[in-house]
DNA sequence: TATCCCTGATACCCCTGGGGTATGAGTCCG
DNA sequence: CGGACTCATACCCCAGGGGTATCAGGGATA
């Protein structure tokens, strides 16, 4: 009876990205009539209005809304087809593993080399991505194994294994008071008056409000901290990416870091098994400082 | 440059479970030539071969194998949008609770009463599945949420919440010495000669070794504890399904089981947050002796 | 060894349906 | 009221998905 086609989810997912078919057909490179009329299909054949189309432009529906996170987790998961397949195929097997770029320096160091003194260690390699973007590369095939951090991290429908639990640092301007102090609290860092939190944009491109800077990317917060204008609590070992204009103050009361190695639910690689292995006898001796 | 067609998914499962391009075509309600060439299509596209076609028969390559497992999950995948945004449209919401048939009957009850009761509760659908099904129902969107069974069952890549911890108890013919035993422990259990362990069938349909009898339903299972020729262990609250000619003994030292609600991780709805919350809150209370 | 059968691949044809262009229809704005 | 904008409709074309007929190679069996 129905049957959704990788291209019509495409489609849709274009659609409601851009909630304007002519943009849409232009990214999709065809030409706005046949879009509209596939779309269409799809909302004949499922029963369901995706889209309002009414004066003012392009809407989701509620139903649309589910479709989009639907759609999108679908189109993940047959992009991995393709890719897992071509990489299970590739004469020299190797594992990709991807983390926040800065973040987890010393650990990411030893785990790579205590995996590579194995006997049947493969290649392993590094793919950096931004923040958060670890579980969509897991998904859509790109990346075998990421290094996450509880609770920063969003883990669904991932398997994990804790690695490591700290305590966390703030980062503050040197010039600042702040950064004489031998020591600070949760209470004294999240309302300093000069020193607002900066705001990370939401899934959807916009940022939510408050008095802090909006940001991006880790070196735009790092250059802010520089300039006196925002600080930040990251864990203990991420704090290898500081300036010299930063000072960094552990935060006693601060909720415990953990950084946790996830890959895919359900993966069967012998070789990620071997880098789990690894890592979780890595951190039996590991315990850094609260 | 590339990307997989739903269709061409299909395609290489069918022929993938069936190792038979005839039959699968057949499956497929298509002649057999179209399909060689669609495969042939995949292959050249993705620059990989899946299939020896060799005498005697066609076999899965290693990447054929990898491809058959992510295939699958995809094709779950696109099957949940479909379904899952049919259902956000529908009139009134509803949840669909899945679990396997006779077990956690009380508890079932109880969380159903206990989540009717709440001011803005909607229906649940009751499903019944094969044992182990559970997760698949909730991967392509049949189900909304499950009742799950730990060290039972596989929930990777699903959000869960436990709900109960119990003991386990042996399920024996009434007319066997060990049923006037008050309790058992494993290693007397795992080796009764004349009442060895049932094999359940694998994935791929074929029976691990073994004396113990065959089964694939829990119908037959009882029924072969009733002709005396096997026993199970199975957590305490399963024990309902129980027929006269069976007697129910604890085994004190089994691994303890728990009763796991599962969802497909990241789902959003808000009836189902309601339904897991009243669960936790009953769980508080529960406590089934071990 | 010759013959048959079974199975997948190849050759070739047909026609569905996905995509294009032209244009209509409703809405907002100056 | 006319123009600009945007999505829908009308209509056409052809790539490609699917069908039939047939080939090719490897076992079995006599």
């Amino acid at each position: 009876m129905d049957g959704l086609e990788t291209r019509e989810l495409r489609y849709f997912v274009t659609v409601a990205e851009e909630l304007h078919f002519g943009r849409a057909a232009e990214r999709l490179n065809m030409a706005q009539p046949p879009l509209s009329r596939a779309i269409q299909q799809v909302e004949r054949r499922l029963g369901v209005v995706l889209l309002d189309r009414d004066r003012r432009g392009v809407s989701l529906t509620a139903a649309g809304e589910v479709m989009l996170v639907e759609a999108r987790l679908a189109l993940d998961a047959v992009e991995a087809v393709a890719r897992r397949t071509r990489r299970a195929a590739a004469a020299q097997p190797a594992l990709v593993l991807t983390t926040k770029a800065g973040a987890s320096h010393e650990l990411l160091k030893a785990l790579l080399d205590a995996y590579a003194a194995r006997p049947g260690a493969v290649e392993v390699e590094v793919l950096l991505c931004e923040i958060g973007g670890q579980a969509r590369l897991l998904r859509n095939g790109r990346a075998d194994v990421a290094i996450m951090h509880a609770p920063f991290d969003v883990m669904t429908g991932l398997d994990s294994a804790q690695i490591m639990t700290e305590g966390q640092v703030a980062i503050v301007p040197a010039a600042h008071p702040l950064a004489r102090r031998p020591s600070l609290t949760m209470a004294e860092v999240s309302d300093v008056p000069d020193l607002p939190i900066a705001r990370w944009p939401r899934h959807d491109g916009t940022y939510p409000p408050g008095p802090g800077p909006e940001v991006h990317s880790q070196s735009q917060l790092a250059q802010l901290v520089a300039l006196g204008r925002t600080l930040l609590v990251i864990p203990y070992s991420s704090r290898a990416w500081q300036w010299p204009e930063h000072v960094s103050v552990p935060v006693h009361d601060a909720p415990l870091a953990t950084t946790i190695l996830a890959w895919p639910a359900g993966a069967r690689s012998a070789a990620l098994a071997e880098l789990v292995e690894t890592a979780e006898h890595l951190s039996q001796g590991e315990s850094l400082a609260r």
